[in-house]
DNA sequence: ATAAACTCCGTATATGGGTACGGAGTCAAG
DNA sequence: CTTGACTCCGTACCCATATACGGAGTTTAT
């Protein structure tokens, strides 16, 4: 069991973040069982990981509560779901690959750029 | 020359999009020359869609603030930014890549499940 | 010469994702 | 039993990136 601020430093946040997700319905506030005090099992602390992990994908934080709404359903709605966010999936990386394709010939240029002048990236966001 | 309107409207920004990027400093206010209305240049434009392109890019207004201080010196430092971006780029990439590989098995997992109850994907959501 | 459309400016609001504050209650160590 | 650290809650504030509002002045078309 954790305190919240326990939770927070092994999730590496703060711990008025936990509360902002508490209030934003990602994470269930626990039964609080003593004086009031919040206890949070393990779960609580996979749930907080999978949230950054799935922000720092790219996915808001409504996108998350889809995603962790997926464990209400059956099998095949939770499937569908899952289907709906790999085509998501898919479309940042799609999107993403062809940012690191613009950025790698960009640099590219930049190093066979003879002088130190009218630097290629510069030209390159000039019409 | 161009009116805010104007150049709102070739840019494809709103009017106070303009006025807001005056504020940041990103866009000089031009000289008003008579009742004080302001009159851009096509350089203004170019500015406009310099910036347009380079957010596409995914840099942040800051970034580009920098950007743009750089245009005028050094192909190596607008470089190193770049490399910056790419390397953040290419983070993100591998990431998604494993959270795609992850959902797909997932998915094929519960395809492949008899039953319609402990669907594989809510199993692994609650760990 | 008047109305419609445009512009000015400052300020307010929106959205996403937090972060900080402050007073009151509580827990744990000495 | 006191002190210091922790927690509670509501609310306010922060940053980024805009977008909207409103009253007053200006330009343009008819």
């Amino acid at each position: 069991m954790y305190t919240i601020s326990k939770l927070a430093k092994e999730a590496n946040v703060g711990v008025e973040t936990i509360r902002f997700y508490e209030r934003k319905g990602l994470l269930k506030q626990p039964i609080k069982p003593m004086q009031g005090y919040r206890q949070y099992t393990e779960q609580a602390l996979s749930r907080v990981l999978f949230i950054k992990r799935a922000q720092y994908l790219g996915f808001t934080l409504a996108e998350i509560s889809s995603l962790l709404r997926l464990s209400g359903g059956n099998c095949e709605d939770v499937q569908q779901l899952a289907e709906q966010k790999l085509a998501v999936i898919e479309g940042k990386l799609r999107d993403l690959l062809n940012l690191k394709d613009s950025l790698v010939s960009l640099i590219s240029d930049c190093k066979t750029n003879p002088s130190d002048k009218d630097c290629p990236i510069i030209q390159s966001l000039q019409p």
